[in-house]
DNA sequence: CGCACAAGCGCACACGTGTGCATTGGAATC
DNA sequence: GATTCCAATGCACACGTGTGCGCTTGTGCG
């Protein structure tokens, strides 16, 4: 429609495309895209013959290997992945279901995700799912590209979207989710460990009124550390040494910790040892408590975070925190599609990878 | 290859199929995604009547529509868009050339855009050229796909690349990047009149050794802002009554910034006003003045950053800046690859976003 | 010189969809 | 009741690529 000139002329031109002798005939440059039989017809060879030399089979000669490349190059062709995907069944496009680009321990990963998917040979399509409603319609959605596997890193999907995915051999991976769903690859830095040793290093603080500041409702990272907190502090809250408030915030990031830090902070036996479950809630909370409350940190109150985010590390903050790594995370995520792609029957599992204590000052 | 039962089965089972009558064949489970023949011949119609059905072909009776929509619905049917991109040689795809996620304005602006992207019925798929040398392959690698249009939101595209892009009818938009690049709209937001601005302030400001701390070599973005406030300081330097220093930094960002605060500051003659190519920069410069140095923000030096990005406005920092809208700028830049994938031919055009002074506490 | 064998190459089909054009069925008009 | 017309639907081709299978060409040996 947009184009009156393309194809037809170009069909007609080929269909009647006598003078083989004679100079060579200009190509036709109008709006048409280079496919494989032009490189072939310039070639002087079959296209099947410009597919296989490209995508490397072993029957080609060297010598003609070499002409049809420099062809190709030289007619600037650029293979049509969609057609390929059309043969194939299956593209080299990565679904990345996300939410929105405002966590910045998820824009880390996302980070190092991208660039290994890259590396790894595949794209990554990206999907935003902040309406956690057309979750399941997204994840479908992302099947009609074909894609070649999947990767979660917000939202939870419902269980039993799993069959659609695993009914076309398309691998999932969950990251940091809740392991519902069925027939996918789960991965998960250590929450366990993290809410111990956050437990752990505000005991031996001296603190005494400890509390666990989270988004209401909250997720299931946020929840399992927040367990793991509070059965760590388990014996010496019997014993009446220590106290614990549950906190919560409207959102998880700075402003939700900032506006938790007016609520909760500045009254008489406000706690004076939060565990955050997650760095962007407690640098709002740390915020709040030294600015609009004239609090010290750490001698008033002392603050452990969760991720190890970039801003964390910042001078103006120093906080103390639960490190998780997102290059890490992003290899093995990488990895485990890699196997599964290439075919590798693996049973599913539940990965945990490691945490560790990051000491600042704000303990 | 990995699927044994497949396709052979189901093409045997579909030439074979002669049991029209009787009960209705349970449907073949087995490896093999949903087509539009499945639907149809479920649904008792033609194939094209499936197609114009769920593409909303008006010649459809209504009473057909319903019926072939919700059978699709029951089979799970999903189009295969790779098959329709085949087809109508353009994929709802738009190509986002970026590199990295580590630049906060950059992050702010991709989240904007891909949830524009995403309502206006395209999908975003990303590339990453942290290695500039693979710039131009890896936009024309994007061809592959047939994208319906491609924003560059970093690097320096090399200019020649942009007649492929136009010869394929694929739009491309510029964003904050200079407009080098033939047939492609630019997108900029008005460094000039923040460059003006931020001279405006620190003029007022009553401090009179002023300076201006980018990147080493510089951005597009970057030096256009210095340029003019140099351009806007001129008079007062003339006359003596400021002095002016440029200042660089080896990298775009908080530790870029940080590492110059400790190396241009604290010294005899030492700059007492800054302007910063962009806000990370400053909040290093910041975090080194006040906590490195002992200065006074904004008593011993002054700053102003640029973008406005979310932490500037933290309490921590209360950053005086020049603010753009990621906002604006992602839905400019939407609207434009709509109108020229829609077929419209408008001409190139470069774009100027207004900036607006945010006045905080460092100036 | 004739034959066997192997390597290199081309033919033709398949992938799932959109769409121009022919065909069918029914309704309306004379 | 026959004819015309229109709306609804089906047929068949095209999109660009991968690949199994058969054909051609060249080489070595008897």
């Amino acid at each position: 429609m947009s184009c009156q000139c393309g194809h037809d002329g170009w069909t007609g031109e080929k269909t009647v495309s006598k003078p083989k002798n004679g100079t060579v005939a200009a190509p036709v440059l109008r709006h048409h895209t280079v496919t494989s039989a032009d490189v072939a017809r310039e070639a002087g060879v079959a296209r099947s013959t410009v597919s296989r030399c490209l995508s490397g089979d072993s029957r080609i000669s060297e010598a003609t290997r070499d002409r049809v490349v420099a062809t190709a190059e030289r007619l600037g062709y650029q293979i049509n992945k969609i057609a390929r995907s059309m043969n194939t069944r299956k593209s080299d496009l990565i679904g990345l279901v996300t939410s929105g680009l405002s966590d910045p321990f998820r824009v880390e990963f996302l980070d190092h995700l991208i660039a290994a998917i890259q590396q790894a040979g595949f794209r990554p399509l990206v999907i935003d799912v902040s309406d956690p409603a057309l979750m399941e319609t997204s994840m479908l959605n992302l099947l009609q590209y074909q894609i070649a596997g999947i990767v979660v890193t917000s939202g939870s999907p419902p269980p039993a979207i799993g069959q659609h995915f695993l009914r076309r051999d398309v691998p999932v991976v969950l990251v940091n989710r809740a392991g519902l769903l069925e027939g996918a690859d789960v991965i998960n830095c250590d929450n366990i460990a993290g809410g111990q040793l956050a437990a752990e290093i505000l005991l031996a603080s001296g603190k005494r009124r400890l509390g666990f500041l989270n988004m209401r409702g909250g997720t299931y990272s946020g929840n399992a550390r927040g367990e793991a907190f509070v059965a760590a502090i388990a014996p010496e809250l019997a014993s009446g040494a220590v106290s614990f408030t549950p906190l919560s915030c409207n959102s998880a990031d700075y402003d939700g910790g900032f506006q938790a830090g007016l609520k909760f902070l500045g009254k008489e036996n406000a706690p004076d040892a939060i565990f955050c479950g997650k760095d962007h809630i407690a640098l709002g909370l740390m915020d709040a408590a030294r600015f609009e409350l004239g609090l010290k940190v750490p001698d008033d109150l002392a603050i452990v975070g969760f991720d190890d985010i970039v801003a964390a590390g910042q001078r103006a903050y120093r906080l103390t925190t639960i490190a998780q790594s997102p290059a890490r995370l992003a290899a093995l995520t990488i990895g485990r599609l890699k196997q599964r792609i290439a075919g590798e029957v693996i049973r599913d599992e539940r990965l945990i990878l490691p945490v560790e204590l990051v000491r600042r000052e704000t303990v």
